[in-house]
DNA sequence: GCTCACATGTAATCCGTTACATGATTCT
DNA sequence: AGAATCATGTAACGGATTACATGTGAGC
């Protein structure tokens, strides 16, 4: 049966470098976490089944007398993906929004309660605007050892947009609001 | 225990006037499921489970012969509605973007493959936004009919804004894949 | 001595989609 | 006659999160 998503970024992570199940938990939690969020649950029962399908390969590497296991992609593994990233059809793309559905059904409050919304989403934004912010440095870092791809530094840069475009999609709604709340009168 | 968000969707749709299961599907389909999407197969158990909570109540109005229950929310389920909708704590917030993910690992193509994901990606947000474009004249007499609630208006443009950020940050991607491409060459 | 980071894994559970089953009515 | 729309529901499955269980080593 054909890999999932998740699967993907695993032999993704793998092909930059073998890593273990925790490395590969480290760095996706500061790069594909923001549109493809995995977690260990996930983690350990895939690279066991990658193991078994033979697009990866485990090796024990105790580091300071701690349990460690790690994989590096297989030539099999690097075609799995290479398919991945080319094949066509449609790509799966979700988004689950709860501000946005609470904004959404607003109506219910009054006038001060929805900005109150809109602010809260907003400060959302804001932070993880910065938390991404944050982690540009390190992506530079990883830009450098990883031989000069800079895919991740412009994917951060999307990720930093996106923030942003919410940002300022508050600012515009609450700007709306008062338009019209000082215009007609509010519930 | 409390309420799904996607029981949320029920009890808000309802409270703008009674429908059937099917209703808010059409209903839903055209507004939150950009951000909030919503099936069958969750539809009808949950209105099963909101009426046994006593936060909506069903009443059989077979239409032209035809088999139908019409649900109408209670007292309670407007109270539970604008307990949601004040509730502070986290927001769900979850995007899941393959075209994003693929890009990030995109590494392992050429320089024309990457050209061609990222041309992708944009053929869908920008089919997306035409999808969100025609809803409009819709939305409009929705809002009539909901007694000047202009907030799923508003909603709409936050939608249609979201996706013509995707279609610019493609295009971006793509400005920014030439220049590091003509000047030093890819892989 | 304690806490934090490193490290691996499983089980329960939840949420949601998909596919299926069924049937009436309306439109072409 | 056949397709599309209206209409309700269930069962199987899949993907992911959470919580739990366990243990080492490093730094304070």
């Amino acid at each position: 049966m054909p890999l999932t998503n998740t699967a993907h970024v695993i032999l993704g992570m793998l092909r930059k470098g073998p890593k273990s199940g925790y490395e590969i938990k480290a760095k996706a939690d500061i790069s594909t976490r923001f549109f493809w969020a995995i977690s260990y649950g996930q983690i350990y029962p895939e690279l066991k089944r990658l193991e078994e399908a033979g697009l990866i390969e485990g090796e024990s590497d105790p580091a300071d007398g701690r349990q460690r296991r790690v994989f590096a992609i297989t030539p099999a593994g690097e075609q799995a993906l290479r398919d991945w990233l080319t094949r066509p059809g449609d790509l799966h793309t979700e988004l689950r929004h709860e501000g946005v559905l609470r904004f959404f059904f607003a109506d219910a409050l009054d006038h001060t309660e929805r900005v109150a919304l809109l602010r809260t989403v907003r400060a959302k934004h804001e932070r993880l605007r910065e938390e991404l912010a944050a982690i540009q440095p390190v992506a530079e870092a990883m830009a450098e050892e990883a031989g000069g791809d800079r895919l991740g530094l412009l994917t951060l840069e999307t990720g930093i947009a996106y923030q942003e475009l919410f940002v300022e999609l508050c600012d515009r709604l609450e700007r709306r609001l008062d338009e019209t709340e000082s215009t007609v009168g509010g519930s």
